[in-house]
DNA sequence: TGAACACTTGAATAATTATTCAAATATTCA
DNA sequence: TGAATATTTGAATAATTATTCAAGTGTTCA
């Protein structure tokens, strides 16, 4: 009994062949302005990550602990909890997306926030948690 | 040869329990203020948990699409790609969360954003992209 | 009532990634 | 130079989660 593979799919999911929606006229509107208004896949995936980096509450304290100044990797360490290794690797990864940066002074390497913009970004989220209702 | 299990270990990963930095007054000064702007970790929780629902593209371009106004599932896959499946499973993502709220009128389910705040955000991290050096 | 449409959902898969341990590298200082 | 300190890194593990397929529910309309 020689089955064709489409046949055993009850309903495969849609990709945008046709309009159904009876509304089209009040739809057509939205679509088109969403449509138009749309970013490319480059400038969204820049996006999303700096919202990715800050999304990990382990590099989030990082940062929100550098707004107030430079530090060491122990003290930030000290501040944010975790191990030191552990903060050095999310360190790596803010520094690689050129969130934060590094000044080495002897023995010690100093982390500072290389993007002002982090700042309010940073802010932003917090001002979002206590404006919920 | 009985060996103690300390023994083995090179160095371990410190957890704050002494400070070793000879820059101790300057740090000191940073630690401190770094500690006292601490959030609370369920203040983190929630801030990080914003981010992270705007750090995934897919998600990112559902909010992104309904600045401009409500929209059925299908439409918004129309406008955002993927399959419909797909961008329902993310839509109670950010409906579980808030992000935005459905309508039902009939057959069809409209989608808008429940959270004012989200559009500040979502500008912020556009406003991010555009200001890079 | 039942067929077609609109959407949701559960389970499985696959990919990403935070954390940890162990070891390596870099710098100072005795 | 070598011991101690400060940081980095590689590999392994474990956890989270986006996506897909298949099947389910809810609604309309002939």
């Amino acid at each position: 009994m020689q089955k064709n593979k489409e046949e055993k799919i009850v309903r495969k999911d849609h990709k945008m062949e046709s309009m159904y929606c009876d509304r089209e006229q009040a739809h057509n509107a939205e679509v088109q302005r969403a449509k138009e208004g749309i970013l490319s896949g480059d400038d969204i995936a820049k996006v999303c990550k700096i919202f990715q980096l800050l999304s990990e509450p382990s590099r989030f304290k990082i940062v929100y602990a550098l707004l107030k100044g430079e530090m060491c990797v122990y003290h930030i360490t000290e501040v944010c909890g975790s191990t030191v290794s552990g903060i050095s690797h999310q360190l790596r990864v803010l520094r690689d997306n050129g969130i934060v940066r590094a000044k080495r002074y002897g023995k010690y390497v100093e982390y500072s926030l290389a993007d002002e913009h982090v700042h309010e970004m940073v802010e932003m989220g917090i001002k979002h948690l206590y404006c919920e209702k």
